[in-house]
DNA sequence: GTCATTTATCATGC
DNA sequence: GCATGATAAATGAC
């Protein structure tokens, strides 16, 4: 169900840029958008539910376990964060008789 | 079981719905006048979800798309962006 | 950290 | 069958 980067034991792939080094480096084309598997959606969610900031602790465990790099795990938590949040105002709306819809 | 509502709460959202031929309109034709610079300031959002009858986030949806299907494929949009230039040089003429 | 955004992907309308 | 709106990764401004 999943062709993802993490799913087993091809372990280095596709990131590493960490290039900042002699100048003439390349314009180091954006990361391609990869969807997270099913598995990797359920941890990061649990873990989510026990606390929606996550220290850098459980953050390299959790990517280990999930074979996603740490900046990966830091970035979902803070799309996560903003979701949340428009959930909630979404909430608001369908709750205060707002005539849009 | 908490999760399994909010997914459910989250996918029912995403039942699509088409705008109404006036709100496209609108957002075309803000779209269009813009082209230089198509980034509305958020009291722009507002003013525009307010005619259009949709949320702000929809405006924002709706600009998001539109800016990176126009840039990918200018040709296309070619016609409809000329229809609106002239819409909105009749409206400056009057 | 938040947050607007870009980009690809998803799900639906027709 | 694509057009279209909404969502999911990824970046960058601040």
């Amino acid at each position: 169900e999943n062709t993802n980067p993490g799913s087993s034991a091809s372990s280095s792939s596709v990131n590493k840029e960490s290039g900042k080094s002699g100048g003439a480096s390349a314009p180091r084309t954006r990361k391609k958008r990869c969807p997270y598997s099913k598995f990797q959606i359920r941890e990061l969610e649990r873990e989510f539910f026990f606390n929606v900031y996550i220290n850098k602790e459980k953050r390299l465990q959790l990517s280990r376990m999930l074979n996603l790099t740490d900046r990966q795990v830091k970035i979902w938590f803070q799309n996560r964060r903003m979701k949340e949040k428009k959930l909630s105002r979404d909430r608001l709306q369908y709750f205060s008789g707002n005539p849009l819809l | 079981a908490v999760m399994i509502l909010r997914s459910r709460f989250l996918d029912a959202r995403r039942k699509r719905r088409n705008f109404n031929k006036q709100a496209t309109e609108i957002l075309n034709e803000y779209f269009y006048s813009h082209l230089s610079n198509p980034y509305p300031s958020e009291e722009a959002k507002e003013e525009l979800a307010k005619k259009c009858g949709i949320t702000v986030s929809q405006v924002s949806n709706w600009f998001g798309n539109k800016r990176i299907r126009y840039k990918k494929n200018i040709g296309k949009f070619q016609e409809e962006a000329n229809i609106y230039a002239a819409k909105t040089a009749v409206t400056a003429t009057n």
